[in-house]
DNA sequence: ATGATAAATGTAATCGATTACATCAATGAT
DNA sequence: ATCATTGATGTAATCGATTACATTTATCAT
């Protein structure tokens, strides 16, 4: 009964109807009686139907799918937001492609290209540093509106975005540290052109200041989220003359790479200095010592960046255009084993 | 000059030739004379012209994109198989989809939809884990000689495969603890229905037999490749009356879990017991203290499942199948700071 | 010079689904 | 009883690229 490649054409035979009703049974099933109806869906299910994806693209100019674009899949970050992405499109019947932005970064290919190839219907970018060249491309190609940041964002895009909040975050390990009874406390920041490495800093000084605390600019490090900027780091830490007492970390990779040279260097965490890292991977809570670090809810960034994805394909439709002011989600402190109160 | 949405037909007005010929411009370049060719080409650069990929799959039958299915995205040792594929790939201008097999668990969606809907034109499944009902939708539906294997795979399914060398990993291993003059080993295994959990506890099995190291049941510890599961599995030889002075883990992660909680419990690691992980994970290399493993060539594990999924979808062209003789890939060991010579 | 052969290009059918528009029947208002 | 309106369904054009087949032109052997 079940026949190799049924085509629409096979199920209105079938159902002893045309095409069209067919069409209209799976896309605007209310348009039919209820009868015509379930004879129709008799006729997919004997025969097999299923719809061709290619077709439905090229006449609707409807891919069905988004793009999400990761800065480093390596990094399991990223994971529980693509979890949460996916299960929100996985409701929509859209199908999700995962790209890593490094991967682009070398094969020379446009982003914009999938737009332009009809291969995606929106792009969830969660690194912030797409160029001003291919955003550029993405106005240009009228496709701008049909983006949104989660996580990162770029300056001044005036696109939509999710973010966690970033500044409250670094300002919650700063004044967990200080209440600890840390004053000298030392930051590893992200890359320089990373919008989450300014937040970060800017929340960090930010309330180190407020709390009266001392300031070295050997204090401030720059780091790039990675493990191995988290070793330099430490490095210079254990260089230092005016050691401080504690790390606010930009990352939990860094955090770990820290750690580990720290301790390799002879200093023990937290008992000769405390570290602090961002984001809670699952790692964090298995490190030795484990981390104490700033919570993102990873799997709300993802659905809600999804949601608004969603939203913004949804006005275009109405030649709309979706509002730019960050959606913002609430961070949290988790209060583990690397802080400690400084011993001297 | 560049119009806003060029088709076909409007590249071959303005190069003043038909269709057919721009067409075979682009995928048949040598069927064109010289001239020819040239003024098309010049034509789709004036005209901004893009192949519109959903005519183009509709037509050829061919989506010119692959699927990866991932067990679990936020395992970070998948991310460089993932680059090693997506690199591949690249050259091929053939879209690379990545998919985490729990997100389909949930959803209910069948694999096979898929390959059925045109959207694919391949799946590498890095999860062994592909349950029998699937496998037999891919028969029926003659796409599973459209499948490669990579890390793991599916035992007596004759598909293709590419994987580490995991036996040789468990010896390697076992015989680094035994030079540094362990013979009480332990192993935390991976799931019970794992084809690596087989091979990687039958390699260990096998060489501690060959060394004539004794054994006990309590020291075939029950895993999941998980941190959590490391945790338990720390937990139950913290309570062992005869304890093992040292313990090969399934995975990374699994060491990562079970030496957080024996330090926890006050073991120290090497000191007190050695640990030796499997996988070499970016981390490994920045744990307190750094993991002794077995390094996976993952990059390679990537870059050979591309080649053979291309290998395959070509050889199906001309009605063939390609071989299932498994490709191995060396696996290598990596000496850090968890295992030392026991102590007492 | 002629016919055969090869090379280059064109014509038009085709892939499969959607949807604007057309048609027909049924309902209700007057 | 007639016309307007609504609802259900059908007809056929359309999305854009590919390619079998047809045609034209050039080349070469005899």
């Amino acid at each position: 009964m079940v026949q190799k490649n049924a085509r629409i054409l096979d199920v209105a035979r079938a159902a002893g109807v045309s095409t069209a009703t067919v069409s209209r049974a799976l896309s605007n099933p209310d348009l039919l009686t209820e009868a015509t109806r379930e004879s129709v869906l008799a006729a997919i299910r004997s025969t097999g139907y299923r719809v061709n994806k290619a077709a439905r693209t090229l006449r609707t100019r409807q891919a069905g799918a988004v793009l999400v674009l990761v800065p480093n899949l390596g990094n399991p970050f990223f994971s529980k937001i693509l979890a949460g992405i996916s299960e929100r499109f996985g409701d929509e019947d859209t199908s999700v492609l995962i790209a890593d932005t490094k991967d682009h970064a070398t094969t020379g290919k446009y982003l914009v290209d999938y737009f332009l190839d009809s291969q995606i219907d929106g792009l969830i970018c969660l690194d912030g540093a797409l160029s001003e060249n291919e955003l550029q491309q993405f106005r240009e190609n009228g496709v701008a509106d049909k983006i949104v940041f989660a996580c990162e964002w770029v300056h001044n895009a005036q696109l939509p975005s999710v973010r966690s909040d970033n500044i409250q975050g670094a300002r919650l390990a700063v004044r967990h540290l200080y209440e600890l009874g840390h004053t000298k406390i030392a930051h590893v920041t992200g890359p320089s052109d990373n919008v989450l490495t300014h937040a970060r800093r800017e929340g960090m000084l930010e309330e180190r200041g407020r709390l009266g605390l001392p300031s070295r600019d050997e204090w401030i490090i720059r780091g790039d989220f990675s493990l191995e900027s988290g070793r330099i780091a430490a490095t210079k830490i254990l260089g230092m003359q005016h050691r401080p007492t504690a790390v606010f970390c930009a990352s939990d990779q860094v955090a770990f790479g820290l750690m580990s040279t720290l301790t390799a260097g002879g200093l023990r965490v937290p008992e000769d200095i405390s570290v602090v890292g961002f984001d809670d991977i699952e790692l964090s809570d298995f490190y030795v010592p484990s981390l104490t670090t700033i919570r993102q809810d990873r799997h709300a960034l993802g659905t809600k960046a999804a949601a608004l994805l969603l939203e913004c394909i949804d006005l275009n439709k109405s030649a709309k255009t979706a509002t730019d002011t960050p959606v913002f989600v609430d961070v949290e402190l988790v209060v583990r084993q690397s802080s400690a109160p400084p011993t001297s």
